[in-house]
DNA sequence: TCATTAACTGTCG
DNA sequence: CGACAGTTAATGA
């Protein structure tokens, strides 16, 4: 395992908000003040419901954000990658933590104190605007997803499913940037493991989608996103 | 190798 | 469309 912390300064990742306001003499301190973690694949970091522990950032890998409904069926709110913000409805008035975080690859993390992070924002009003944009933008996406869930068919929801893991990580060797299992995708589209197989297999039949085990890949995104278009929401969600 | 997890199929309410 | 039961395939201890 490696414990080393990762520096800001090599950081790659653009659109972290720390790592863009990196060059903010008063930002170095608090950056100082951060750790890393290491997380294995399927590592749960963010416990819900547990006291808040400040914020972490994504240095790299990729994460699923969770919530647990009554059922105690688990619904995947978002899915995080390389600079993406995680934990951060937790400060504020929140004690406690109402979404989980957990690994979906080897993933490591950067963590900010609760105190950090407040002084930070209160000493830098770069970092503050930067950070209350992307709230505004995250509050657009969870609106538009209240509407998919409720005008959406199950298919076009795992449709519109695999366009976000297309948009978010990208398509290599004719596959996601990233290996789900069905169930992810179910509890990420709001539907049954059983549900998402079968859809599966009818787009791979109709030749929308290509599978190979856990990889999904698709050659013609705009068939699918063709299948969603009356919804309009296919944007950026 | 055995045991556990995930993928898939069929059926029923 | 979701829930359940059951089979098969993949994974890993």
């Amino acid at each position: 395992m490696n414990y080393e912390k990762t520096i800001c300064s090599v950081c790659r990742n653009a659109s972290c908000i720390i790592k863009r306001n990196v060059h903010l003499s008063q930002l170095s301190r608090y950056i100082d003040q951060k750790s890393t973690i290491n997380c294995k694949k399927g590592q749960t970091f963010i416990i819900e419901g547990a006291p808040v522990q400040g914020l972490y950032f994504v240095n790299k890998g990729a994460v699923k954000v969770t919530k647990t409904g009554l059922n105690g069926k688990e619904q995947i709110v978002r899915l995080a990658k390389d600079g993406e913000i995680i934990g951060h409805r937790g400060f504020g008035a929140g004690q406690f933590y109402h979404i989980g975080a957990t690994a979906l690859e080897n993933s490591s993390l950067c963590n900010f104190s609760l105190d950090s992070m407040n002084q930070m924002l209160l000493e830098i009003p770069k970092l503050t605007y930067d950070l209350m944009t992307f709230y505004a933008e995250e509050l657009s996406r969870s609106e538009t997803k209240v509407k998919k869930f409720a005008q959406m068919t199950v298919r076009e929801k795992v449709i519109d499913a695999l366009l976000y893991i297309f948009r978010k990580f990208g398509q290599k060797d004719d596959f996601f940037g990233i290996q789900l299992s069905r169930k992810d995708i179910a509890d990420f589209a709001g539907t049954t493991d059983e549900q998402v197989i079968r859809i599966l297999s009818s787009l791979k039949k109709e030749g929308l989608i290509q599978t190979s085990g856990k990889k999904i890949g698709t050659k013609n995104v705009n068939l699918l996103r063709k299948e969603i278009s009356e919804h309009n929401y296919f944007i950026d969600s």
